[in-house]
DNA sequence: CCACAAATCAAACGATTGTTTGAAACATAC
DNA sequence: GTATGTTTCAAACAATCGTTTGATTTGTGG
């Protein structure tokens, strides 16, 4: 465990280039060559500290997605605390695109990188985590759920998780980078990838949508 | 050319075979060997009627996303027929959603399992689409997007943009079928994997989500 | 029937994949 | 210094990948 090279240990180094290259080619398309060659380690250290390339992607994302739900969760608790006879449908929102923004923002936590890559996973979740998606997720969209089907009371319960569906869905989407904009010939959207900006302009569409009403003409 | 086994040729059997296993398994997981098995087809068909798998995955798209596409077009042409003073953006939505609907329910196009497919393209692009993607949509989203920015002049150009980037995300990740419902713990939505009751939830929170406010407090 | 092109087939190609091996290098404790 | 356990390393492993080959079968037109 001593520091040889760099400031951080194998694992960590592995770790770091996993997420970058997950995130730029997917799962299948990066070979354990191309990651321990950015990483600047050996083949052999890829199964040495974690086992296998299925386990080093569960710890690519484990590393950051556990204290990254956790941070959104006291994100809202925080929130129910000022205002303990429920939040508004916008309060709501903005809390839980407050700790994304922070995370953006911070590299060493893996950045907007690590973001993308979520919202890959999201989108695209691979065998090896349906199954421990759902146990780091569950926890954050039941409380985030509860407290939109006290901001929406008029609305039944399905129709709340419906819409929460479709909210996560567009900020998943939205930060996922993909740049559907950049298919449209006229206009390049100025700050298309700046986290803050996104943010500014998903928040009203998102609030918008949940506080659709019921039934439109 | 003659229909040897089945009702199809060779070609169209392995394009209807690798349909499903790319949405499946996605475009690197999914082997030669795994689409000529399904498609009960020799191995080197595949090189010799497409020339290699990169090829094949294009013929995949393009079969069904060129008619498609010139349906979206054809749908708004239409309405734009019986409503020449410019379209409400409920029309507009109801309008692009229609042959997604229509599509869904006719497997021989492809059905459901090309709209998945479609929607995960579209969130994840392979290389080997990024050049045909943007000319065979770019047409499409134009189209849309100068309809929008009539129904929303209120809006600036960019402005409409962003929306109707939020919107495609949102549309294409509800139908992705990724079901993040599914972590929730509660509460399983009835007939989420349904495109008519996708849509029907869907229209208005699309809808509220482009004719949001431009400056929320 | 014959000639010619199109299509199918089993088999093999070289390259790359994730993983394993066993020795060498390193660190730590006595 | 010696012993012990941990980590690194070059090399090889079997398996699978996309692709190619060359012979064989099939279909078509004269």
């Amino acid at each position: 465990m001593s520091f040889t090279d760099n400031g951080k240990d194998t694992a960590t180094r592995i770790l770091d280039a996993a997420e970058v290259l997950f995130v730029e080619h997917g799962f299948e398309a990066t070979s354990l060559r191309m990651i321990t060659q950015r990483a600047a380690v050996n083949l052999a250290a890829v199964n040495y500290h974690f086992g296998s390339k299925e386990v080093l992607f569960q710890g690519v994302i484990s590393r950051r997605l556990a204290p990254y739900n956790q941070e959104c969760i006291e994100e809202l608790r925080q929130a129910l605390i000022d205002a303990p006879h429920g939040l508004s449908v916008d309060s709501i929102v903005a809390a839980y695109l407050r700790p994304a923004i922070r995370l953006a923002k911070d590299p060493a936590r893996g950045g907007i990188i690590f973001i993308r890559l979520m919202s890959r996973v999201f989108a695209e979740p691979h065998d090896s985590l349906r199954d421990m998606l759902p146990r780091l997720y569950s926890d954050v969209l039941e409380a985030y759920r509860a407290a939109l089907v006290k901001a929406l009371p008029h609305l039944g319960s399905h129709e709340v998780s419906w819409r929460l569906q479709f909210a996560m869905g567009t900020i998943f989407y939205a930060f996922a980078g993909n740049d559907v904009a950049r298919l449209l010939s006229q206009n390049n959207v100025p700050g298309a990838r700046d986290p803050q900006e996104i943010v500014k302009h998903l928040v009203p569409f998102v609030v918008a949508g949940l506080t659709a009403p019921n039934r439109p003409a």
